[in-house]
DNA sequence: AGGGTTTTATTGAACCTTCAATAAGCCGGG
DNA sequence: CCCGGCTTATTGAAGGTTCAATAAAACCCT
């Protein structure tokens, strides 16, 4: 039990900085692959997030709500967004044969041949503005801490605020 | 000279897995972030860093474009969210003196009270979900990595795209 | 001083995400 | 069997962000 009579504790100086730096750095850094996936392929980041998940599935095809956990993003968004890329013609969906509720989202051969496309794009991006310019030591770090704070908030529910 | 005439590179696992749980760990790590400041304080939390930029600023206002650079929002952006704002009663908008284009934005005293309130629990969120989680090495390389990431994409204006 | 260019901020529409409500299928206990 | 409760996915509206267009003031420079 945590006596949190005094949480209210601020960061110090070096963490303020490097909560800072974090915050801007993330904008920039997804604006920019952002951006760059729209004008070169006309896709946006959360898309190609899905098309990279759905290519690595077997038989390219994963339940909306597998899709969903695994982008951490909220089943609505993922209906969303899914609908967007069916108009598109980049995925299909499929209705569940074990189960009646399920949809699975199928990749096309469409966009399977875009992802290979954006994926040059996309990870020329990730090399150039982040990972070329950190330490792999630092970069490895970063993989750390994310994966801590994934854990952390994915075992506490957002419901049960202990206080 | 580095023969990129295949630059499609990928990036080895390890990389790969860093860089997912970065992804995935910000999504939730902002989500949750955002989603306590506007249970407890009905405040976004781009909001949220608009109200410390403007605690910060000598008497408390700073110029639409200032605020814009500081946290690397367009400037539509900060138009929109300071309108929304100033609505609530939390700034006023000011014309400034020295330039008749200008507006600077003014911290209220009712904006300055809320933000008191909404930093305790801002605060203890950043160090609960995600400072408490690194060791301080971890977390100090992080702020290293995404300075670098600032750095690099301010300077690398959008527009020029070397190739 | 005047006219072209640049900078500042805003506007409204399009787009994307969240939120609350809904429909439909599953599942377990009586 | 079937009823109530849970899970899955979707829907439409509200909220927030981006984008292109606009207006107004500053700057420049001859």
């Amino acid at each position: 039990m945590k006596t949190d009579t005094q949480d209210a504790l601020w960061l110090d100086a070096a963490q303020q900085r490097a909560w800072r730096a974090y915050l801007v750095g993330t904008t920039l850094l997804m604006d920019r692959l952002d951006r760059d996936l729209r004008e070169k392929h006309d896709l946006s980041l959360p898309e190609y997030e899905i098309l990279v998940r759905l290519s690595e599935a077997t038989d390219r095809r994963l339940r909306m709500a597998a899709l969903a956990d695994s982008l951490s993003h909220s089943r609505s968004r993922v209906t969303h967004t899914v609908s967007r890329m069916e108009r598109a013609g980049l995925v299909t969906r499929v209705a569940c044969v074990s189960d009646g509720r399920g949809v699975e989202a199928r990749l096309t051969d469409e966009g399977f041949r875009l992802l290979e496309e954006a994926a040059h794009t996309h990870v020329r991006g990730v090399r150039e503005h982040l990972v070329e310019l950190a330490s792999d030591d630092d970069f490895t770090a970063v993989g750390r801490v994310f994966d801590a704070v994934t854990d952390h908030l994915v075992s506490a529910q957002p419901g049960l605020d202990i206080r």
